[in-house]
DNA sequence: TATGGCATCCATCAAATGATGGAATCATCG
DNA sequence: CGATGATTCCATCATTTGATGGATGCCATA
């Protein structure tokens, strides 16, 4: 029994895995909100109403992207820390941070799904709910922050969410911290690293 | 020769500084798209005619907003600055960090609108730019993380950056993050606080 | 009290937007 | 080939939303 988001993931080619993959660039880029069904269709070169074929209501279609970018998420932390296992830490972090910086680079509407959903309302309620806490908790074990794996305490909770953001924000601020900063693209992935790992990295590896 | 927002914010009542704040309200939780103009007149309890009235376009009102928080937020660094004027630098941070986090949870509308600008794209082309630059260089300043006052580095603008997007995620987030770490309000900004100068202090205090 | 200007509201419009019915097209398989 | 079902598009609808014209009310001043 396979989900139909599985379903559009297994052949990118599918008309449903493109107008997927169209509306995760879309919405990411404009929010719920700012996005219309036609800038999707359009962007996939299709009519509306096809795409109302596959996905149904434009919330319903929403959600499906959030669940996406969740399950690609999740998938990179995974990645990341089968890399950076038994590494000493001021390590691991570095290395995390690079990783996870190039992957979010690659693939900015994650960033920005994200903190759209973090910060700004829809006018419909929100039903259903990010994968964060997991991520969050499994974060603040690979880091040591938290002795008793079952429960992580909000103070760890708080460090990884602060780390999370730091790197969201650099991403998804890009256009407008770029400008601000006059660096060109390779440039600006470069300082972004240094800089995170001058912020981060101290906090964690002080004694 | 004032302009129409120095007019508003000298009467607090008078029906366009109601919008204002208003607006900031309304735009700060749902965005711009998000955001409908009968969705602030009724805040404010009156028609949408008379919001039109006062204050022309949705855009235009948007922009005043814009200014608005803009203005705010250069008051709130200069006052932070007066106080911590010539003490030691964990000290300085620790007490703009305090200051800034008490005076953005009373406002999140600032936090907020200014998340959106960096991370939102808007169908229309944004027009005016943040003073968030200036900003940036003021601070950089401030930390010390600059010989020559007149160019700030990009490396130090990025650190600068950093610093404000902790804070702001965390006011903005609000919602989210308590929920995710159950935390009642006044717990979680304790936290805040103590997450804020866990991450940040070490960076800029190490020798 | 009469007058003129400002402020507010009601009714309404036009465009944008989410959504759908039904015709046309395409693919698969007997 | 022909039939069946899945897919796509065209035309269109209903609602939402930004915006405006004009009537009404309010208030200061002559």
């Amino acid at each position: 029994m396979e989900s139909p988001l599985e379903k559009a993931r297994k052949d990118p080619e599918s008309m449903k895995a493109r107008i997927l993959t169209a509306a995760r660039k879309i919405f990411g880029e404009y929010g719920f909100h700012g996005t219309t069904t036609r800038m999707i269709a359009q962007e996939v070169g299709i009519d509306i109403s096809t795409l109302h074929y596959h996905w149904g209501e434009k919330k319903d279609l929403y959600e499906a992207v959030i669940l996406d970018i969740n399950k690609d998420l999740g998938q990179s932390l995974i990645d990341v820390e089968k890399i950076i296992h038994g590494r000493p830490l001021a390590e691991r972090l570095a290395i995390a941070i690079d990783i996870m910086t190039d992957h979010l680079f690659e693939h900015p509407e994650i960033s920005n799904l994200i903190l759209f959903r973090y910060f700004g309302k829809t006018r419909h309620e929100a039903s259903l709910d990010f994968s964060v806490p997991e991520f969050t908790a499994d974060i603040a074990r690979s880091m040591g922050l938290t002795k008793d794996a079952k429960k992580v305490s909000p103070r760890a909770r708080m460090k990884v969410l602060a780390v999370m953001n730091a790197i969201y924000n650099f991403i998804s601020g890009e256009e407008f911290f770029r400008s601000m900063t006059h660096m060109d693209r390779d440039t600006y992935i470069v300082t972004v690293k240094e800089t995170l790992k001058f912020i981060l990295i101290p906090a964690f590896v002080q004694q």
